[in-house]
DNA sequence: CAACTATTTGGCTATTTGGTAGAATAGTAA
DNA sequence: TTACTATTCTACCAAATAGCCAAATAGTTG
């Protein structure tokens, strides 16, 4: 029972997990305006480089990103443009509960 | 600057986290159908009663469900029902990418 | 009361995560 | 080539998480 569990929800529970984080869901936002940077992200969070990186790889690794060489530059984008949907719902703690 | 990300994004962030395991995503599926009790979600998951109580009070810390006591059972809710939602655009991995 | 059922909590271990610093890689430009 | 910029990768650490068992708590029933 617990297995079929795994089969049916882990997919979905680890897009989920991927945008579980203030800075990753940040960068979900911001990559829904437009395709940005690395360094652009680094900027705009204030943490250090790798750190970033790291975020976008998780992001990528749960299919959410995707990115491309531009220059001596990685510009990402927002792959899975349906997640920007979801924040409608997770308003909940300023009253508008669905 | 990364305060204000914080602010604007870690309850948000929270919402996501908790769905963030398919256990826990098996969880509110299931009260998304009817008020269950955790003697019943612990037969349908197989793992231990402590671990299924914990991650229905990581469930509860989020606002996702509440509780309430019948004789010696206690009877989960769920509260946030509008994450039944969410689901629809999570099922990217089956070729249905919004 | 004692015995029983249902649930939560505390303790423990193993694993994962988030963060940083520094090395390594890839491209640009002198 | 060398120097420079942008990004990723590799440890490494502290903190959080997931899982289980056992003890504690709450209610029911005899």
């Amino acid at each position: 029972m617990k297995n079929s569990i795994l089969e049916a929800y882990s997919t979905e529970a680890a897009a989920f997990k991927a945008l579980g984080h203030p800075t990753r869901l940040f960068i979900v936002h911001q990559l829904g305006k437009r395709d940005t940077c690395v360094c652009e992200l680094t900027d705009m969070v204030g943490d250090d480089v790798s750190t970033i990186s790291k975020h976008l790889s998780v992001l990528r690794s749960a299919g959410i990103v995707d990115s491309t060489r531009k220059g001596n530059q990685i510009i990402y984008r927002l792959k899975l443009r349906c997640v920007l949907n979801l924040s409608v719902c997770a308003n909940f703690k300023k009253g508008k509960h669905l």
